[in-house]
RNA sequence: AGGCGCGUAGCUCAGGGGGAGAGCACUUCCCUGACACGGAAGGGGUCAGCGGUUCAAAUCCGCUCGCGCCUACCA
């Protein structure tokens, strides 16, 4: 079979892809029998194209679902979109302003026909994208969330919140952004830091020559003033409270009042009060019986209450009005003061405290089911620190602001009877009034939050309301792995709707991912333009590489900097990976028989080598298992890494190739040796499906296999029979004594390619056998035409010397090496284990530490020291036994 | 203002009371019949600073400095 020397990821990641799909192994298997394990997918938004962040969560994803469904279990991974309210509506009256339109030119009907449209065309990208990544999601279940059973039972929710109380209606300050035309919830506003300024007003105060200052960041709020407030214990006003302000420019008369929640430290002590622009003096006028005056209107502009200044922008009325009030002499001093404004996280536009009509979710009832589930781990929370977090939040949790007023979203199932003004919430949309039978009904115009819909997601998808099997089946889901920066907005609230609706948490587990920042550590962002392209990253060095990396990356509670050279080395490894396929299947001329059952039953008569690879794969499947486990992603792939590259490619197959070339090839060892290379390889083809699964389905196919397709073929698992620890413990001696030799070689410059006899000497049986049975590996691999023991290593000989535990061993350099620079070598190499043994002799030389100390850590730093000493020993015989030709003759 | 987290090799990051680690980069040698996206051998760190606990601290505790993030209705 032609193997090309690299792997060409574009061609195989296709064929692979449709494959996977048309065998339909991604399908979840709900009558198996087989224990179920699911997870929902964090639906991306409809508008969205896949960026880094989505494919780390997806890839750690879809490890632990091809890792549990190569373990034998019923995955079902649950993948869908999410309608993304504003983001969407957004995007498609983008569209319509290039054709000149508008939505309200348009009609709503129109318009959300416009909607569908555009859904139809591109919201599905980020789906495929998603199955270029690989992800083994179960696509025959996708689901958006305004499907029509998704509508159901976001109708079901808010009916049954709005019947027990949990949902209500009213008139509030809510966050409003003047460019989506919309309220917000309270964690849609991003706060930022702005170098504001604090101006001070006088307020004449009627009837007496006296003012009253007060302080603000927003001088045109003034314009709404219905009050002026001060702390009722506050000596400076005392005498004023009752008495009346004439509001400047307006010249309103309004009362100075006096409430506990003015702070008299701030400012002035005295604050002006404007129900309607301030959540604050909301509260306050409620308690006054204050009026509140709406002096601007939805997109931030002044409105007929701003006398004057109406019809002007915010900032442009601020303005004029600061430099009027300067002039009029009101203007008493103006402070730079640094605070928080709160932007919409979609615009980023300043938002604007908004008295409307709005719906709101009572959240205090709901928290304290969510607070307790967490509390008492029925849900745990990986890395578990977030749970801080999340308790802070729950504890001092606010009523969730829920309408939007926007078109794209669910439709809030409230009508209000025309003509006789009664509000009906209900699951069917009423054909008529129930009060007084008119068929005057109208619909609130509003759509909910889209994390409303959202919140519902885990059982939603499965069917709710409906009683289903999947229902039944895969909820709770296993675990939800998702970014933490979505702690609030998502994970919360899925945790309390699935507490209210289902009686049990959604899920078990959370894993937070952490967020893709770029190689300088920066979070990315499309404004800064140096978000990375995943798809970019998987054009140039496969798909592979790039999960590889982002698993490799993901420690938990960490974000990820996503380091292009990391990308590229990873690359390499697959090709490393590659080539030792090519390797295994070059060596396989017939193809077959190293499948024979007598080489894949047993492990008896092995070799050492043999035994020592199965019994490293074995711990590997251990430590690959475990690490999942507790979804340490990283170790998991590091010690893949490491064993693939660095024990089987550097040390197995190195020392199986004498037995693979010339005489040696069909000898049972040469069998043998190739059996267990597919063995191995097989192993560890297995182990690294989930986190490469083009690449190591390719190089499976090619093998001989039984089965369909790596995806569905049992994962290694760790089998105490195959530990060997006198194989490893070996075999490990044999690799310090090629390194050691090698290390000889190189330190003293001799050609590479030279080939040498070397002389051994021990006093020891063990390391003689050792060495000498593996005669033919240790020779090929430290580049020895020969080696022989002798009782002594001569001190007169002119050699390269070395010493590791239990064997001593010269490689003569006759004529090759001055044995100055020899001997400067070898008093280096002293110096350093000198150092050492200080250190170590130090320790026992303390009292308290040989006392105190655990009775095995002494054992071993004894154990330490001794081998050093005799390694000095050993060394320092051999430097003073150099043939100098002169004494002291070194530059020294 | 609170809370959380981070500061370890040039870079990106693991580790987390008893011998300082990985990948990349770097140096030297090698195109050896899987692989030069390769092989071999190396160099490189007062583990941010100060103090404490301990026989032993990069690791635990306190403080300081620097950097992130989250929460917060102080006008």
């Amino acid at each position: 079979m032609e193997v090309p020397k690299r792997f060409d990821p574009g061609a195989v990641e296709k064929r692979w892809r449709e494959f996977w799909l048309k065998s339909g192994s991604f399908t979840a298997k709900p009558e198996s029998g087989k224990v179920p394990y699911c997870i929902v997918i964090p639906p991306p938004n409809i508008t969205g194209r896949l960026h880094a962040g989505h494919a780390l969560n997806a890839t750690l994803q879809d490890i632990l679902i091809r890792w549990r469904r190569m373990q034998g279990r019923d995955t079902l991974w649950l993948p869908g979109t999410d309608h993304a309210g504003i983001a969407t509506q957004m995007v498609v009256e983008r569209e319509l302003q290039k054709e000149g339109k508008s939505r309200h030119a348009l009609g709503r009907e129109a318009f959300l026909e416009r909607v569908w449209a555009w859904k139809a065309e591109h919201g599905d990208a980020i789906v495929e994208q998603l199955q270029r990544l690989g992800a083994s999601c179960d696509w025959s279940r996708l689901r958006f969330t305004l499907d029509d059973g998704l509508s159901q039972a976001v109708r079901e929710v808010f009916v049954r919140l709005f019947e027990e109380g949990l949902i209500y209606r009213d008139k509030a300050i809510v966050n409003w952004c003047p460019q989506c035309r919309t309220a917000l919830s309270d964690l849609e506003v991003v706060h930022r830091e702005v170098a504001g300024k604090l101006y001070h007003l006088n307020y004449p105060v009627k009837g007496t020559a006296q003012h009253i200052t007060v302080a603000t960041t927003r001088p045109e709020t003034m314009l709404g003033d219905t009050a002026v407030a001060i702390h009722p214990a506050d000596e400076r006003y005392r005498g004023l409270v009752g008495k009346t302000v004439i509001l400047p420019i307006l010249q309103r008369e309004i009362p100075i009042i006096a409430d506990e929640a003015v702070d008299r430290t701030f400012g002035t002590g005295a604050v002006k009060v404007t129900p309607a622009h301030d959540p604050n003096d909301f509260a306050m006028a409620r308690r006054h019986n204050l009026p509140a005056v709406v002096i601007l209107d939805e997109s931030a502009r002044t409105t007929p209450e701003a006398g004057p200044y109406a019809g002007m922008d915010r900032y442009a009325c601020r303005k004029k009005l600061v430099t009027d009030l300067s002039a009029a002499g009101i203007l008493a001093k103006v402070e730079d003061h640094p605070h928080a404004v709160g932007r919409c996280h979609r615009c980023d536009t300043v938002v604007e405290p908004m008295l409307s009509d709005q719906w709101f979710v009572r959240m205090v009832p709901l928290a304290r089911e969510a607070l307790a589930a967490v509390e008492d781990s029925r849900i745990r929370f990986i890395p578990d620190n977030r749970k801080n977090d999340y308790f802070e939040w729950m504890r001092n949790i606010h009523d969730w602001c829920i309408s939007r007023q926007l078109w794209w979203g669910h439709r809030i199932p409230a009508w209000t009877c025309a003509s006789c003004g009664r509000l009906i919430v209900a699951r069917q949309d009423p054909a008529s009034c129930p009060s007084c039978g008119q068929a005057s009904l109208v619909q609130d115009p509003d759509v909910l939050d889209t994390w409303f819909s959202s919140a519902l997601w885990p059982f939603s998808t499965l069917g709710w309301p409906e009683q289903t099997p999947d229902l039944a089946r895969y909820y709770p889901n296993s675990v939800l792995v998702t970014a933490y920066d979505i702690l609030f907005f998502w994970v919360a609230r899925m945790i309390m709707m699935g507490l209210k609706f289902m009686g049990r948490p959604p899920f078990e587990q959370v894993y937070f991912n952490g967020l893709v920042r770029d190689e300088k550590g920066r979070k990315m962002s499309k404004t800064r333009g140096n978000t990375v392209d995943p798809l970019d990253l998987m054009d140039r060095f496969g798909t592979d590489a790039l999960r590889f990396t982002l698993a490799a990356m993901a420690s938990p509670g960490a974000d990820t900097v996503l380091d292009l050279k990391r990308v590229e080395g990873y690359q390499a490894f697959g090709t490393k990976i590659w080539n030792a396929a090519r390797f295994v299947l070059l060596n396989l001329p017939e193809g077959t028989e190293a499948t024979k059952p007598e080489f894949r039953a047993s492990s008896a008569n092995l070799s050492i080598t043999d035994r020592w690879i199965i019994s490293r794969v074995n711990a590997v499947s251990r430590e690959v298992d475990q690490a999942l486990e507790q979804f340490r992603y990283d170790e998991a792939a590091s010690t893949l890494y490491h064993f693939v590259w660095h024990e089987f490619c550097d040390w197995y197959i190195e020392m199986v190739k004498p037995s693979l070339i010339g005489d040696a090839r069909d000898t049972l060892e040469g069998r043998r040796s190739r059996a267990i290379l597919l063995r191995v390889l097989d192993r560890a083809l297995r182990l690294l499906h989930p986190f490469m699964p083009f690449l190591t389905e390719e190089i499976w196919q090619r093998l001989p296999h039984e089965g369909e397709t790596l995806v569905l073929v049992d994962y290694p698992h760790y089998r105490e029979e195959e530990e060997d620890s006198d194989a490893e413990k070996e075999v490990g001696f044999l690799i310090a004594a090629v390194t050691k030799l090698r290390n000889l070689r190189a330190e003293s410059n001799l050609p590479a390619g030279l080939k040498l006899e070397a002389l051994f000497h021990t006093d020891l049986s063990r390391p003689r056998r050792i060495v000498e049975s593996h005669a033919a590996t240790l020779c090929t691999l430290a580049r020895l035409s020969a080696f022989r023991f002798v009782a002594e290593i001569p001190g007169d000989l002119a050699a390269a010397r070395g010493v590791i535990p239990g064997l001593e061993m010269a490689l003569p350099l006759a004529g090759v090496q001055d044995p100055h620079e020899e001997r400067r070598r070898l008093e280096r190499e002293m110096e350093k284990a000198q150092k050492e043994l200080a250190g170590l002799e130090a320790k026992l030389a303390n009292e308290s530490f040989t006392g105190r100390a655990p009775q095995d850590v002494v054992a071993k730093v004894r154990e330490a020291s001794r081998e050093l000493r005799e390694r000095i020993e050993k060394l320092s015989r051999a430097a003073s036994e150099l043939p100098l030709a002169g004494l002291s003759s070194g530059p020294e």
